[in-house]
DNA sequence: GCCAACGTTGGC
DNA sequence: GCCAACGTTGGC
């Protein structure tokens, strides 16, 4: 039984322009450096699951398309490297704190469903992505999945 | 670039 | 364990 999430990410620093364009449209998801956003990625994400690509702080905000999580979540190597911007002291290779996936592309939507058309939807109103900001991986419900899907119908 | 919201850090 | 200070997120 698989699950549905939706990811953020700046554009300028990921956009899904730029997933597209890898030859092989995955990647991984790694830099999560928040521990609620952490122990979704770790303790419920898991391989098959498909994720709301997000594009936040940027010019339209909004969902822009859908990825695949393609690996189980493992330490995120960042944490481990002195010269990334995501190196953290406190996580050993016994101990990691950060996960990440893998993920692929599965469609990228003709045009971005902005954060503003998802919150005139009532029925949207309590989704994470309204009730508790800061959160660069939530869970998304089935019904508000299909209902945002229902926004943009394609066949995939 | 502003600033509200809120997560994290660290002194006590 | 409290909480003030600080840093980051993210829409506008």
């Amino acid at each position: 039984m698989s699950s549905y999430w939706l990811f953020k990410s700046e554009p300028g620093e990921f956009s899904i322009d730029e997933l597209a364009s890898l030859p092989d449209k995955a990647t991984r998801w790694d830099g999560i450096r928040n521990f609620q956003a952490r122990n979704f990625l770790r303790d419920g994400v898991r391989r098959d699951d498909l994720v709301f690509f997000y594009h936040s702080s940027c010019k339209t905000p909004g969902i822009a398309g859908i990825v695949r999580v393609i690996s189980a979540p493992y330490p995120d190597p960042s944490q481990f490297n002195p010269d990334s911007p995501y190196f953290d002291p406190k996580s050993t290779a016994d101990n990691p704190r950060w996960f990440s996936v893998d993920i692929c592309l599965v469609r990228r939507f003709e045009s971005v469903i902005t954060a503003k058309s998802l919150k005139k939807l009532p029925e949207l109103n309590n989704m994470r992505l309204f009730t508790q900001g800061r959160l660069s991986i939530q869970p998304v419900s089935s019904q508000h999945w299909h209902r945002i899907m229902a926004f943009n119908p394609g066949d995939f």
